[in-house]
DNA sequence: TAGTGGTCTAGACCACTCA
DNA sequence: GAGTGGTCTAGACCACTAT
């Protein structure tokens, strides 16, 4: 192909940008002056613009043109993964556990995040992941059985709680918060750990549409670590 | 405006995906079917496809089509922020104080990460990040002097370190963990909370091109959280 | 080999926003 | 008001890969 791509493009002008060829906040050509230069059409220098601003590397602004960012934002995609492939990474054998599963009022934390009634019950499980047969990480869940009633049918011997709720819901929405705990006795005691150990809980709350789905505490056990790059 | 644009093409496929008239992993119609059903262009469907297969909803192969995506994955995308606007979201007034400063010769794990020679001295900070004068963040950072030389003149009362290397170096790549620790007797100390408290930490190591910049560890205080949408 | 997505072009009009 | 990016079009050719 003789055209110039607007990968080549974007890599050129992100190297411009790195090199302090422009500064912090500086203006840069236009579209056109770009299109002009690189001897392409300007839809081409627009790709490749787009693709920066959406990186956060370059603010864009109809009339104002294109600056560089003044205080480049740093970002970091966590990909929220199945236990089971965080395990099965790591070159262990995954298997999970359900230790408790009961239908019962929640907490009133937990019935207001599902938009619950006050006397209406949920699904309550718990469950340990074991990676190698070790505690890998122990989950407490409450999921809304109105928003997925065959729920009640499925055993989850051989699919995980949330497996199959991906399968069942696949494109909801949520949020979630890493923290750290200290572990207490009965999360100490599933993870096989001491009270009191530092643990990484990611806490996830998950809905489709105007129905809220789950919402659930999962404790890794010591030592984890979530990797990702900037 | 008359044409249909990419959005709402992107918004529309997606409630289909959503509403599971596409079974997952299920074909869905080409770029050209989709044109002529949306009367537009290709270049628009394409566009609306683009984005979806970006944000892993679906999956694009030449020849083989556009599917739904088998098992859709979760990303949690994090700003890493600089702790200085961490702090003023949340009402406080921000200040940081260097607790420590000076040039020595790193522990072997360093030297490795900052490629040093095993006799070269590299310069060690201690920082204190305060949120209404109590303690917030602990920070232990070691920085490269060779990589950013005009650091030894920088006495860092008005900015944080982080900050004037963002602005010396701005669009430097690098890498992060998440984890949690329990505090030992020294972080314990600077953070005013009890020995053994979970603590949320953050290790960073950053670069610009082949060089290494600084890498650090931040310890947050107790309940600290950081929260994303999925 | 044939079918699908990937990309580029040249031109057009629009929407926003700065001065 | 004028300059910039935002988007759409219609057409073309290419690159990959499933069959």
């Amino acid at each position: 192909m003789n055209a110039i791509s607007h990968k080549i493009i974007r890599e050129t002008l992100l190297e411009r940008i790195q090199s302090g060829e422009w500064e912090l906040g500086e203006l840069i050509p236009n579209e056109e002056e770009l299109a002009e230069e690189f001897g392409c059409a300007r839809t081409t220098v627009n790709r490749a613009l787009r693709a920066l601003a959406e990186e956060g590397i370059v603010i864009r602004k109809r009339k104002g043109g294109t600056r560089v960012c003044e205080l480049p934002k740093r970002e970091a995609k966590f990909e929220i993964p199945i236990v089971r492939q965080q395990v099965e990474a790591t070159g262990a054998v995954y298997r999970h556990k359900i230790v408790c599963r009961e239908s019962k009022k929640p907490p009133i934390s937990v019935s207001t995040r599902l938009h619950l009634g006050a006397d209406e019950k949920a699904l309550y499980l718990e469950a340990l992941h074991l990676a190698d047969e070790r505690p890998f990480a122990f989950e407490m869940r409450w999921v809304n059985p109105a928003a997925v009633p065959h729920i009640e049918e499925e055993k989850f011997d051989t699919i995980s709680v949330n497996e199959w709720l991906i399968k069942s819901v696949p494109f909801s929405s949520g949020d979630v918060s890493f923290s750290a705990v200290n572990a207490d006795c009965d999360i100490a005691d599933a993870l096989d750990v001491t009270e009191g150990s530092a643990l990484f809980l990611v806490d996830r709350t998950t809905w489709y549409d105007q129905s809220f789905i789950t919402t659930l505490k999962l404790y890794y056990n010591q030592g984890f670590k979530f990797y990702s790059k900037l």
